[in-house]
RNA sequence: GGAGAGGUGCCAGAGUGGUCGAAUGGGCUCGCCUGGAAAGUGAGUGUACGGUGUUGAGCCGUACCGAGGGUUCGAAUCCCUCCUUCUCCGCCA
């Protein structure tokens, strides 16, 4: 969410910064509801006073043994008035607050202006490109040579956008987030956490997930519904929503392996070949919560870790930056990792580091007590993948494959394959 | 799922219709005392929003005692619904 003060100072100035996002904010309109509101505002605190300035009156000429039915009398009408113009004020605040939810966040100033990711800006590229002396398969034909995907079986449980991993591929899918869990622990000071893959709307709704996109999530037939977590990044960052953190406790570091369920909708079509879009996958997510002055750097320390994870597994990838118009919706400045995929012949996205500024924060009131003002003020939220593992197995599979279809198994892997060298 | 008991400020814990933003104790902050410290002692110590303002000192007001609704001139206190914690029973990984 927006500072509702800075919305209110100079509207001009958010809906000129909020147009490269895509988001057209009708600013007269918004003026007329915010004066609205506070001449509402002002009149319901004013007869809220009155009211608490009688009851006070009647207690006291109560106590003194005075006949109180005059001053009855007089408040009579207040309470009517009151409840008027209460349910008035309650109905414009919660258009406006429903408004403010909808907003996307402010991009940095650094972020190129943009429309789609035509205009995404390459940052850096790491590693080298795989060569063969074969014509490299991708990894739809990998998994129907060595048999280890069965696209068939999961159609039949559930339908498409979902997949089988059998034998080998199944357990390197397992090291792999195994793997990435004990580096981020071990190496980059993450705490690694488990967490419920239902949670509520208000939990969606801090990390901006609710209300605008709830299509794209699957919810429970209760009432309320749960929702299934799209990625860990809504559990995680929601662990410190509503409280005050210490000052002591910050930077803190989160990480967790969950599935994520997305719908996908308005997807149809893309993505349909193979396990690269799907409505459930495994994600390993790094989740930071931190001061303010602190975040820009954070980002960089976030996207560095997940790139790391691919310098262990030794596969080429790039780093983008997203341009203001194919930014995430809570986002203030995002890096796209792409991994190399010899099938493809192309970098595929495979993690997603975003810096959400104060936009998370003061949906979910996460603040810190900064020990300068002695105040609680809203922290910073930082996530970003690292990585996906359904895409980081791809990424295995394409540039690790031999001729015969079987997978050589990096070297950072074997650990957690007993030792196992190849799948086949 | 059934029965019972709770949810109050940083913590503990009073408060069963009126002057309660809330006693008391602890903690914390600042000061006194001390050579220094402990003990003792004095004062202060929530959040959000609105108005005003010499614009981030202050002053005035409103809301908040799990959440939402209701009764009442007036609710932390009464009623209803929901959430949640604990104990016992059932069930279960």
């Amino acid at each position: 969410m927006l500072d509702p003060q800075l919305l209110r100072t100079d509207p001009e100035a958010v809906a000129a910064a909020l147009k490269p996002r895509g988001y057209e904010l009708d600013v007269a309109a918004w003026r007329e509801l915010e004066s609205r509101r506070k001449e509402l505002q002002i009149h319901v605190q004013e007869l809220q006073n009155q009211k608490n300035q009688s009851a006070k009156s009647i207690g006291q000429a109560k106590a003194r043994g005075e006949d109180i039915q005059p001053l009855l009398d007089e408040v009579r009408h207040l309470g009517e008035e009151l409840g008027r113009s209460e349910s008035e004020f309650n109905e414009v605040q919660s258009r406006q607050q429903g408004w403010l939810l909808e907003m996307p966040n402010l991009a940095l100033p650094d972020v190129p202006q943009g429309n789609d990711e035509n205009d995404n800006v390459e940052i850096r590229k790491w590693g080298e490109l795989p060569q063969f002396n074969f014509e490299p398969r991708d990894h739809v034909e990998l998994g129907e040579v060595t048999g280890m995907i069965d696209a068939q079986a999961a159609v039949k449980l559930s339908g498409t956008r979902f997949v089988v991993l059998k034998s080998g591929l199944s357990r390197m899918h397992r090291a792999l987030a195994q793997f990435m869990l004990d580096v981020h622990t071990q190496e980059h000071g993450y705490m690694e956490v488990y967490l419920p893959y239902l949670v509520n709307a208000a939990t969606m709704t801090g990390t901006g997930q609710l209300p605008k996109f709830e299509d794209d999530a699957f919810a429970t037939t209760d009432d309320p519904p749960l929702y299934l977590i799209p990625t860990a990044e809504v559990p995680m960052t929601n662990l410190v929503a509503g409280e005050i953190i210490d000052a002591d406790d910050l930077p803190m570091r989160f990480t967790s392996q969950t599935p994520c369920f997305r719908r996908e909708a308005g997807s149809y079509g893309k993505d349909t070949r193979g396990i690269i879009r799907q409505h459930q996958f495994e994600k390993v997510e790094l989740v930071q919560i931190v001061r303010p002055e602190n975040s820009n750097s954070a980002l960089d320390d976030l996207t560095g870790h997940a790139e790391s994870i691919l310098q262990h597994l030794i596969i080429p990838y790039r780093v983008i930056i997203l341009c203001t118009g194919d930014m995430g919706f809570a986002s203030a400045r995002t890096y796209d990792i792409e991994v190399w995929l010899p099938g493809q012949d192309r970098y595929r996205e495979i993690s997603s580091c975003s810096v959400c500024t104060d936009f998370q924060a003061r949906r979910m009131k996460a603040r810190w007590r900064n020990p300068e003002s002695g105040k609680p003020e809203l922290v910073h939220t930082l996530n970003g993948s690292g990585l996906a593992v359904g895409r980081t197995l791809i990424a295995v599979m394409e540039n690790y494959q031999q001729q015969d279809g079987s997978i050589k198994v990096p070297k950072v892997l074997r650990p957690y394959m007993n030792g196992q060298k190849i799948i086949r």
